[in-house]
DNA sequence: CGGCAATCTTTTGCATACAAACAAACTCCG
DNA sequence: CGGAGTTTGTTTGTATGCAAAAGATTGCCG
């Protein structure tokens, strides 16, 4: 007789990602109420690599062509970015920060990283690193 | 002189868990088109605890309100979960899996397993226990 | 018993996300 | 040069997700 494989839910890998996500969007959105954890990574690759078209932007942040497009809107209608038409190839829209996307990141870029210290704060520095290290091996 | 500290967006715990999510929810939607992860979540508490009521459920699989109540009403448009008042309690809506409910989550079962087994490949058995463990803690 | 707080469900609004289809622009190769 | 195939951006449709508000019902306490 074959016994049926049981299926914990609890213990579904996908099932606790959605989990800690769920705690992590939590304490961002508590700590940074100006902008969603998308709208953040989208300004910090735009500081970190500077103007981009809008597809490449989506490439570096993860982001498919048609959710960037709705993060970038977003965040225009807010004056963090702005675009442009690329000079070089008419179907690239450049996007750029603006003084107030810039002046926004600055500020709240230790706020960004204290709250991944609290997303991870039931670990100790050992464990957040060997989490960190299992995670980016399944990417 | 302080040194503006690095924010370095690949190694944020919530940038990791999204990419990590992705890839996962890319691995379950190739191997069980009909349902998706968080339909195939509520099939299998209802197959785990029985009838309940949309808002137990919902809190059963960490769902709000809001958004429990759209999942069911798509399950049950696929004729996978059935409704029905409390006798009870008037407030209550009852949910419950139907046959067609029942043989997909049985047959689908061991499928989710491989999911969750292809989704955590890249690690041998101890990482695997390491990072659900990890990840729990987190929760 | 009567009222009030808590619970359950629904609705609305907003923000990801992805698939698929499309038009415009570009590249590259014959 | 010219056309095939690719890239870029947009639109549409579907499915999570959460916050907030509203309406019905229930339970409890004075």
């Amino acid at each position: 007789m074959e016994k049926p494989p049981s299926y914990v839910l609890d213990e579904q890998i996908g099932y606790v990602l959605r989990r800690v996500t769920q705690r992590h969007l939590s304490l961002f959105s508590a700590a940074i109420p100006e902008v969603t954890t998308t709208q953040f990574a989208v300004l910090a690759r735009l500081a970190e690599l500077g103007p981009q078209s809008q597809n490449h932007l989506g490439r570096a942040t993860a982001l498919d062509a048609a959710t960037v497009k709705g993060v970038v809107d977003r965040l225009a209608r807010f004056g963090l970015v702005a675009t442009s038409p690329d000079t070089g190839d008419r179907r690239r829209l450049t996007v750029s920060l603006t003084e107030a996307g810039q002046t926004l990141f600055r500020n709240r870029l230790a706020e960004g990283l204290a709250i991944s210290d609290r997303t991870l704060a039931p670990l100790d520095a050992a464990e957040r690193e060997m989490l960190i290290r299992l995670l980016l091996r399944l990417v």
